[in-house]
DNA sequence: TCTAAATAATTAATATATTAATGATATTGT
DNA sequence: ACAATATCATTAATATATTAATTATTTAGA
């Protein structure tokens, strides 16, 4: 009975859920050589021309310091580059190369066409409802940070 | 805008709400020398008299060859035991030794005092259909994994 | 202006995740 | 009984997470 409710407890289902859908998201990046953290970063670096480090680590989730050898190894394939900021000599941009920018077209319809069927094999309020729940728990993480 | 939609995705709320989430849980393992993964096994066995390794890391969540090593950890701390199976000599048990469960007390009251007070600050409407919904879509990847 | 405090990236040390391979034992079909 | 196959735990190699410390630079304040 305890151990069922820790098996149900918010930390487990979310990380269960992740078991769930991440398999076939890291196959079609690990098709393409790359791992699912660095696939994170590149999806960033499609949409942006360039970006601090420590804004790239915000946005993709990623920790600072793992970042840091995630964009070295990116950078050692030539898909991205470091660039110092002039402005703020602390600061490094993290921008994608030419080869970088090439393997969106390739990659991106390949997940845009797994998370569309993702999607599609739960009913659509159940997908709703539990993203809306998602935002606002959250939501309590990102005011804490503030607050420290 | 496409960032925004990446931001917004599944997996990446999902990473959020458990970047959100954990810290609370991790800082009471932290106080007692133990790890995240560390405390998610000595939970499963204050529940269970003994365990083969396989099913830990089902209950746990944790891949197998982790699994592995934090075994090795919590028995060099003495928290834990591995008995060799008699029925099948392939398998092997992992059980809490007498220091292990003696944590049982200390921890487990801040956790559940953790876990209240996160499920508190939610609405119960939003939080029980969040689960719901991550019930629902984890589903999927146990119905994928016993058709492999 | 000069120093103390703050910030950005990095390094360091240890633990865990991912994927593939291996060794030992069990099971299956013949 | 035997050979092929399957299963369980482990090892191996590389990548990432966590926490703390460090370096370079900037900012704030006396």
């Amino acid at each position: 009975m305890a151990i069922q409710q820790f098996s149900r407890s918010l930390p487990m289902m979310l990380y269960r859920t992740l078991d769930a859908v991440m398999p076939r998201f890291r196959k079609i990046f690990n098709d393409f050589g790359l791992t699912e953290q660095q696939g994170r970063v590149l999806r960033v670096l499609w949409e942006r021309d360039q970006i601090a480090l420590g804004e790239l680590a915000r946005l993709t989730l990623i920790p600072t310091p793992s970042l840091v050898g995630i964009v070295d190894r990116l950078s050692s394939m030539e898909l991205v580059a470091r660039q110092r900021s002039d402005r703020d000599r602390r600061v490094v941009h993290v921008l994608a190369t030419d080869k970088g920018l090439a393997l969106e077209p390739e990659i991106m319809p390949r997940v845009a066409a797994a998370y569309a069927n993702l999607k599609q094999s739960i009913d659509a309020e159940s997908w709703d409802l539990a993203l809306q729940g998602l935002q606002k728990i959250s939501a309590l993480g990102e005011a804490a940070k503030r607050n420290d």
